[in-house]
DNA sequence: GTGAAAGCGCTAACAT
DNA sequence: ATGTTAGCGCTTTCAC
């Protein structure tokens, strides 16, 4: 690869000249036919500057870490997607982390970061990970963003109004003229899982309409403790008409789960999910489901670390805009005549 | 951060000996109390080696790039991982590229690999991208390996077996009983596409079963092009009492599509999908498919890239270990007397 | 308007 | 056994 010098001698010009030209100094006053000599000499040398000269000039990478459990997750799409385009916007590369590596005592982080690897990073967290673990990283103050895995208001997060969505749900089965109503949740140690119980159980007391304890489970988000939770909560003698799902893959596996049981979707049981996918559209009957602003979720981490790593105030914590949305499709309905 | 010298400095040393120490050089004859020294202040100083400092000294980063154009996509999940893995086992850091960035004639690549941001890149095409764009990219040698994406054989390029995969999905349906078995296919300008097609043909051809044009579509790998491809073939007058999807996305869809149409998957039609992931076992009924070793193609790629970037043979292009296995779940049955 | 030189953090060849 | 130094590619201050 041609280097600044190398394109110094072929323009016939001092390196600093070249450097002043190419990263369009803007006080460099340099007389316009060198200047054009520098550029023709660069282009033909087909010139880049090198990254790393750069980094060890800049102490700066902008490059910023992606740390999550499982990227390929349904329900991840839109966020990478809105973290992707915000990056680009900001001038970051991603650099992927795998968040088995989070759990001891945030050896990733302090190598990525403490090595210059990364400016900064993107943390978000599957229900998997325990508080504690997360705790010390929090306290570190190290420029990392969580996303939408720790506690709202936070200096370094950015959440989702999970209530708000969760309380969508719940009114949509209450429009319905539902009145037992189920929730399947998240693991209990999660902050997801709480908000969005708290949204429901929220919604639930402003109807005046009672939360049966039987009829929540706390399993988790996989397709699989779908299912578990599924069967547990409408095996029971007095099992409700409509089910709240905290999760898109949780409401899959509730889904399959309720047709292995012979339950008819939405003639015997209603259910809707929190958080939308493409998956829900391909379930029988379709998923209805409360799509979240992942995107945008996705695109406040990014400006939430930028503003972090430039000193300036972050904006919003909590992604509010656009506001969670109903996507009505076929697996809820007007609770029949018992 | 705390510098090499910075820890000379503490140690009382000078910055040469703490390289030696701290990078353990094989004949470096230390004194074992200076080394003790040295060690104790760089654990003390919290030290870690600068990484643009050691890229900029080695023209190396032991970063690779991975561009996919939809890493969510369910069915590279396997992939991701058995990439990860394999990265993390020979040294390497992964960058995320957008491969929508791929088309303007490698713009990207010549940036991330120019600028030595990386030392190699991984590139999953998915089926927008045309051959032609990709072409200059595989001609202009630079270190990038392509995951089943170009011609097997090619210099640069891990491929699945997708013949032998298409043709046990074909295998199966025979095994059944079935003779009338379309094919959905992926975009006719793929490699992919063609090679799954061809094992389909081969393995019809091999049973002497004739393989009817009217029933072989080439629409797409997605949900929605599934959903259309089947109904496109079902809804002819004669109609194929199986299909072979080949993908799993489509499968998916044209399953939903199936039961829009009122008819009964396994009853009136069997479907199996080339690949297999985690949303087949949710589908309605589950999805039989061909798992194909996606976790080792990750692994192979990654692999292939670490010996062309060390000068060393590459070893397998085609990988066909394990061998495409059989996911026998409900979406396929006997063929019921006419 | 242009060039020389220092220095970012690191390693390795070369002193001592 | 340990220290000095040059240089990887780049930017920037300071001279001229």
């Amino acid at each position: 690869m041609a280097t600044l010098s190398d394109v110094a001698l072929r323009a016939g010009v001092s390196v600093s000249a070249v450097s002043r030209v190419l990263s369009d100094a803007p006080e460099a006053r340099v007389s316009p036919q060198t200047r054009e000599r520098i550029r023709a000499a660069a282009r033909e040398l087909n010139y880049r500057p090198n990254f790393a000269g750069r980094a060890l000039k800049f102490s700066r990478t902008d490059v910023i870490a992606l740390v999550a459990p499982d990227l390929t997750n349904a329900f991840l799409t839109e966020l990478v997607l809105g973290v992707e385009e915000e990056a680009a916007r900001c001038g970051y590369m991603l650099l992927l982390g795998r968040s088995e590596d989070l759990k001891p005592g945030g050896e990733m982080v302090s190598r990525l970061v403490g090595e210059g690897r990364v400016d900064g990073m993107l943390v978000q967290v599957g229900d998997t990970s325990r508080l504690e673990d997360l705790q010390e990283l929090v306290d570190a103050d190290l420029p990392v963003v969580f996303i939408n895995s720790v506690e709202a208001g936070h200096a370094s997060g950015v959440v989702l109004d999970d209530e708000r969505g969760a309380g969508m749900a719940t009114q949509h089965l209450l429009e319905l003229g539902h009145r037992d109503i189920g929730l399947l949740g998240g693991l209990p140690h999660t902050w997801t899982a709480r908000r969005r119980r708290a949204g429901f159980l929220a919604t639930m007391r402003a109807a005046g309409v009672p939360a049966a304890r039987n009829w929540m489970t706390t399993l988790g988000y996989t397709a699989q403790q779908g299912r578990d939770a599924l069967r547990r909560v409408m095996t029971r003698p007095a099992a409700p008409t409509a089910l709240v799902v905290a999760n898109v893959n949780a409401a899959i596996g509730a889904l399959q789960e309720a047709r292995r049981l012979g339950l008819d979707v939405p003639g015997d049981l209603s259910v809707v999910a929190v958080h939308d996918a493409w998956t829900a559209e391909n379930t029988w009957p379709p998923l209805t489901a409360v799509k979240m602003p992942m995107h945008q979720l996705g695109q406040a981490a990014v400006r939430a670390l930028y503003n972090r790593l430039h000193a300036l105030p972050v904006e919003d914590h909590v992604v509010a805009d656009p506001a969670p949305r109903l996507m009505l499709r076929e697996s809820t309905r007007f609770l029949s005549a018992p």
